[in-house]
DNA sequence: ATTGAAAGAGTCTCAGT
DNA sequence: ACTGAGACTCTTTCAAT
């Protein structure tokens, strides 16, 4: 499954590396990784080709920006048949920076990213309540983010 | 507050664009910014230098690597203070890819991501269930990512 | 498929404004 | 502070293997 796609090892190093630092130049990744330069370069076109590597950004560390406050919001919804209507709304709030929608709990999830707890009572109060179809909400404010990492695509066991 | 750093919002405006588009060359930002390559550089440069710009990152479509199956799950601890040892237990499960500390409903909050139910189920179960001090878990399953985004920076009305 | 080298493009530095 | 040009480094292409 998904390995119609046929990538091997030096592939998933490649993205194992890239995802968490895009800055190394393609020769010392070569070097690390013990091909050339232009090898990299020929892998990284063809998960560009693939669909895999969709672009890149820069790490903005939003935190000394002033934006310190990470909350988590789980909605009810009146009918879950309101879930595009809502997702629509929620969208135009620009400190909600994700929505998921979920099984259990609840029926959607959202993160919200604020400069301080005025900002985030705004939103709580005057721009979630005013939307039809949200019946109520539940608040996870974190007050301490232990990790934030990506996948694990290379497993050593899997690949060969 | 945070604005000790004094930012103008040609900081704030290439801050928004290169933290969705790392690719854009100086020179093409500088033009659509009405300033020189020169002037981006350099900017940059202070950015890094202030710690806002930490690194940049390949995007990657893990979904079409095969992981599309996103979850979050809420954890009660039997004693809040039991937070730094189960914190530092989770951590070692490569599936959870980000952990909260949080106030409200849960005492922390993990999101997992995994190639396929038996994958979750293994964590949820084989894993999770066996570390000290967790009381119990809710689950929620991503049935779609409605949006995963930014925050916005570049506040038109805030900056000058 | 991988390599190494040449061509092209981008980053980085700096003197001038 | 910003600019533009030169030096430098990296990406990209390609002929050879």
């Amino acid at each position: 499954m998904s390995q119609k796609l046929n990538l091997d090892k030096l592939d998933y190093q490649i993205i194992q590396v890239m995802m968490e630092n895009a800055e190394i130049s393609y020769a010392d990744l070569g070097k690390k990784l013990f091909v050339s330069g232009g090898t990299i370069h020929v892998r990284i076109k063809k998960l560009q080709e693939y669909g895999i590597v969709t672009g890149s950004r820069l790490n903005i560390n939003t935190k000394a920006l002033g934006f310190d406050v990470i909350t988590f919001v789980g909605i009810y919804l009146e009918k879950s048949s309101m879930y595009e209507d809502v997702a629509t709304e929620l969208k135009k709030i620009p400190e909600i920076v994700r929505l998921n929608y979920t099984t259990g709990t609840y029926s959607m999830f959202a993160e919200i990213v604020c400069k301080d707890i005025r900002q985030l009572k705004h939103v709580l109060h005057d721009e979630l309540q005013n939307i039809k179809g949200i019946e109520r909400t539940e608040t996870l404010i974190s007050l301490e983010e232990s990790f934030n990492r990506n996948v694990l695509v290379l497993d050593e066991e899997e690949i060969n």
